[in-house]
DNA sequence: ATAAAAATGAGACTTAATCTCATTTATTGT
DNA sequence: ACAATAAATGAGATTAAGTCTCATTTTTAT
C-alpha cells in the first residue's frame, strides 16, 4: 500500500497536512488530472496558492510530470514505482489523454538515438517526452 | 525565394498586411521564437490581437508549429519544405531550444510503433512530438 | 516546552491570451 | 472601375492561470 506520509519522508519533505490531501488525491486517481480538476477536487481542503505550491514541491522531488494539453490544459500526474515513465496519446475530437507505453525495443532504441544527438550536441540529456496527437475512433472511452 | 504571398495564396487565406509583415517575420528568423519576441519585434508593425488571430490562421493552415517550453513560455516556427517536421532539445540552463532531426532510421522505427499504438488504442494518430530536456556543455552557444 | 524555521491561507496581483466592436481593408459581382 | 458584401484589423477591455505578499499557523529542532 502505498503511503503519502512515507512517499514525503523518503523524499526528505516535511510531511504537512496540505501535502497528504494534495498527494492522496493524486495517489487516487492515478490517471492523469488538470490542475483545474484537481482545483475544484480540493477547492474545500487547501488553498489555491497552496496547491500550486504543493505541486512545485512534488515537481522538485521528481515524483510528478507536468504537461499540457493541445487546448492548453496543466496536466498532472504521479509518476511512482508503479506508474513509470511512459507517453501519452492525445484525441482532439474528445479531449482523452491515454498513457502509453513504448515496446521495450523501441524505447531502447530511442535511448540510443539520445546517445547519438547528446554527442551531436555536446548535451546531456535527462528526460524526454514522446506524444502523439490523432483521434479515437467509435471505440473510445469518451466519445461512443 | 519563398514569398510570403504566394504561401498564403497556396494555402487560399486572404492577402492582408499584417498576414505577410508575421510570415515574413518568421521566414527571417527561421528559428523557433517565443510569442513574446515576436510580439516586440512587431510592437508597431501589428497589433497584439491581430498577431494573436494571425499565429492561429498559420496554424489552421498547417504551416505553424507551437509549443512551450520548459518554462512556459510559448514558442513559434514555420514548418515549411525548407524546414520540415522535426524534434526539440532544451537546454534548462541557458533556455537554448535547438532543433533536432532524428536519424531517418529511427524515425521509420517510431512510425512504426505508431502504428501499433494505433491498431492497440484504435486511434488515428495524425502527429507526434519528441522533446528532449538536458543542459549543453560549454560548447552552448549562449552558455559559454 | 520553547524557539527557530518552514508552510499555509486569503486574497491581491501579474500577464498571456481572448474578446468586443467600431473602423478599415479585401473580395465579389456587375 | 465601382458598389455592395464579407472579412480582417486596431485599440483596449476582459478573462483566468499562476504567482506573490504577509500575517498566522504548523512543523521541526533543541
Ligand atoms: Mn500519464
Ligand atoms: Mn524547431
Ligand atoms: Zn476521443
Ligand atoms: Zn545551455
Amino acid at each position: 500500500m502505498v503511503n503519502s506520509r512515507k512517499i514525503l519522508a523518503d523524499h526528505k519533505v516535511s510531511i504537512t497536512n496540505p501535502r497528504i490531501i494534495v498527494l492522496e488525491a493524486l495517489l487516487e486517481i492515478k490517471s492523469p488530472i488538470t490542475v483545474d480538476e484537481l482545483l475544484s477536487q480540493l477547492r474545500n481542503k487547501v488553498a489555491k496558492s497552496t496547491l500550486y505550491r504543493v505541486l512545485n514541491d512534488l515537481k522538485d522531488i521528481n515524483i510528478l510530470h507536468e504537461f499540457s494539453t493541445p487546448a492548453n490544459q496543466t496536466v498532472v500526474e504521479l509518476i511512482l514505482e508503479d506508474h513509470p515513465h511512459h507517453h501519452h496519446l492525445f484525441c482532439s475530437d474528445c479531449g482523452e489523454i491515454i498513457d502509453v507505453e513504448m515496446a521495450t525495443e523501441f524505447e531502447n532504441k530511442l535511448l540510443k538515438e539520445i546517445k547519438r544527438i547528446e554527442r551531436k550536441f555536446n548535451f546531456v540529456i535527462e528526460d524526454h517526452r514522446l506524444e502523439l496527437f490523432g483521434k479515437c475512433t467509435d471505440l473510445c472511452v469518451n466519445c461512443k
